[in-house]
DNA sequence: TTTGTACACGGTGTATACAAGAATGCCGTA
DNA sequence: TACGGCATTCTTGTATACACCGTGTACAAA
């Protein structure tokens, strides 16, 4: 059922009235976590009834879903969610490395050391969530680390693009704090390895040394990168559908 | 009632039913243009008024707008033209810079022969409404060289945020291709660096010089960059809002 | 005179009715 | 039997009516 929240639904840079807010909240969350599959099809009147809104919440939040590219709308035909392509991961890998590079390293420059706590808490949150293996808080968490570095990089519009490929990266994180995999390192090894590689960026960031913040971010992505498609790579598609439509 | 247009409507990325197209279309327009300057409150009642259709397409439009960045949608309280602050001019163009030297260095390796004469048709258009003194035409085509190399870096997500970033930056272009500066160099002195740097970018494209084309990325942003803050600054607030709301 | 409250109005948010377009199945014909 | 055209039907796009929220103003009380 829809997990309903209490109202206090701040430090989200989305207005609008509440309907529709919690229309395209809800829809937001259940692609990002896999509970809509990528390629599906979305019916307003499912949402709809789903929900419990008219049809006009739905549809401000599927054009919203729609610029956030987490969904593509077809004129006349509807939308369906996004889908998840191998092929596609490369790209989207390349563009995380490059925002993260940017990111950290303007964070390195240009923080105020009041954020650095921010980013400390989420570095804890994680490596506590890693200790529950609580996969979705991990997920959660570890956006939450590297937003909370954006935030402090002095770029809004990098930031607000970083973010963005973040919020996407939640499906596809959610492939690669996975343990299925038959090969290669554990789930545990690589943990390890996120926590201390997050340890270190927040060491860099802090003494402001620049150079090795961005060859540290850099990384790091490379890190989920190759854990993400080595991850992809051994499941079968009826995991994760790769429908294809352009 | 409805007027019945002709079909065609493709090149456009974003799909949806005829009128909400246009409203949207029509509304970014004048943004762009600067018709409906920045900060000013756009009034729902008042934009069905003068497009002619009814409040859902117009809802529906400055709620795209609005995940554009191009409008400011405040809850309960309408929608506003995003502000064109001096303050931000430095974050927009270390965006830009950041996406268009990524964009030319990726498009320099990874192009393939036949999209080049397309970069090539935009470049001459360019010098051919630098001639006219054609500012408007000047502003669009220079938009579509630089997408043009974007839609050979073999990246999408870069892509479409540099090709989002270009667009909101048309706003700022009709700044820096003005020549109402007191001192300086003349718009045509401007020009002309210009339209030289655009046959340079493509023939180091064209030659796969990554290193080269990126560095002459970064100097092209940063001669739209320092005309552009100059220009500003010597303008009286009056002429551009600097409205702040955050 | 100033401040607090209540009422009215303008404008946004939501629901629903209506129209148009697309998909599908049926029937006729070759 | 296979193909094509037509009609039905489902879904989306648009218009409009209604409800709610925020604001401004006026009146009353301190």
């Amino acid at each position: 059922m829809t997990q309903s929240r209490a109202k206090g639904a701040p430090a989200n840079g989305i207005p609008k009235g509440k309907s529709s807010l919690r229309a395209y909240e809800s829809i937001r969350q259940r692609i990002l976590r896999l509970e809509i599959p990528p390629g599906a099809d979305l019916d307003e009147s499912m949402l709809v009834k789903e929900l419990g809104v008219s049809r006009t919440p739905v549809r401000e939040a599927l054009i919203r879903l729609g610029a956030d590219g987490l969904v593509v709308l077809l004129p006349n035909r509807g939308a369906r969610v996004a889908s998840l392509e191998i092929n596609n991961m490369r790209q989207y890998f390349e563009a995380i490395d490059l925002c993260q590079r940017a990111v950290t390293r303007w964070a390195a420059v240009r923080h105020d050391p009041g954020q650095l706590s921010v980013i400390e808490g989420h570095a804890k949150g994680f490596e506590e969530a890693a200790e529950r293996c609580d996969a979705d808080e991990m997920i959660e968490v570890n956006k939450n680390f590297h937003v909370a570095i954006a935030q402090c990089c002095g770029n809004s519009y990098v930031a607000a693009t970083y973010e963005r490929l973040l919020s996407e990266g939640l499906r596809v994180s959610r492939v690669a704090f996975t343990d299925d995999r038959t090969g290669g390192d554990s789930l545990a090894v690589h943990l390890e390895r996120v926590i201390d590689e997050h340890r270190r960026m927040i060491e860099l960031i802090a003494a402001r040394d620049a150079d090795e913040a961005e060859a540290l971010a850099g990384d790091h992505a490379r890190l989920g990168r190759e854990r993400t498609i080595y991850n992809l790579s051994k499941m079968e598609s009826g995991d994760v559908a790769i429908a294809t439509f352009d």
